[in-house]
DNA sequence: TATTGTTATACTCTATAACTATA
DNA sequence: TATAGTTATAGAGTATAACAATA
């Protein structure tokens, strides 16, 4: 791929959708620690309060390798935010689940984590159905 | 702070921007990988690609801990991407710099770390000021 | 045989605290 | 005393490979 050189404008925008790329990296970890999680055990357990899962496919939604999840998991389950449950249907299988507290420490997660919500609070529904457009078209 | 629900067009924007988010940190990781960096690395060599700077500085560009950055840059150094040298007006200071091969490396790797430019290709340059616009507002 | 989850291993990143050499 | 960089330490995330239980 050869080097194009980029229009001023075309540098600009990725160089703010590079800000906005590390504000929202920040914000994420700092909601995080405030609940005294890391910004992958806060991943899961969020996945985990939408729906109960296999280890395997929270790898395959973290995209990283099975074996990391097995660590995740385990401090969640220490700080009593999740459980393994045996799934019926295959023995191999163990189902993550989050328990009750494990939910609510989700949900008030979530609320500190919707970091574009204010910002977004400056744009008109018009300006942001014209981001949402040009998000979409971003993302293929 | 309340729980306020948002509406569902401003829902999906902020889905949207994690999405750009997720995919942003895996065509960077992939980017370092590609050139056996991690992302640390590749985010340090870039960093001093556009100028040399001292070890401190360095740490508050990245929002780490001083001491995390000399292991950093002992990698790069052992690599032949990175070197430290003196700085006369103070002896405590080391400024780190790249290399020729360091140079290169960032440069290649810059190439490919334009993620944005390929997407943004499908938009028409009004369009790309229009998101321009709408991502400072974001930015405050 | 193939798959699920785990264990063992090694490397990197991260923060904290203590140390050194300068200022 | 204060600052720059390092070292030591510990915890966490990551990938790879090998393993037991189950399919």
């Amino acid at each position: 791929m050869p080097s194009r050189r980029a229009d001023p404008l075309t540098l600009e925008v990725v160089e703010l959708i590079g800000d906005v790329v590390t504000r929202y990296h920040q914000e994420y970890e700092h909601a995080a620690s405030s609940h005294q999680l890391t910004g992958a055990q806060a991943r899961v357990l969020n996945l985990l309060s939408l729906e109960p899962m296999p280890m395997r496919k929270i790898a395959q939604k973290l995209r990283c390798e099975p074996s990391n999840i097995t660590g995740i998991v385990d401090r969640l389950e220490t700080r009593g935010l999740v459980e393994r449950r045996p799934d019926p249907a295959d023995r191999r299988v163990k189902l993550a689940a989050p328990t009750e507290e494990g939910l609510q420490t989700a949900d008030r997660l979530r609320e500190s984590l919707d970091f574009a919500r204010e910002p977004l609070a400056g744009l008109s529904p018009a300006e942001r159905a014209v981001l949402r457009d040009l998000l979409r078209r971003m993302l293929g």
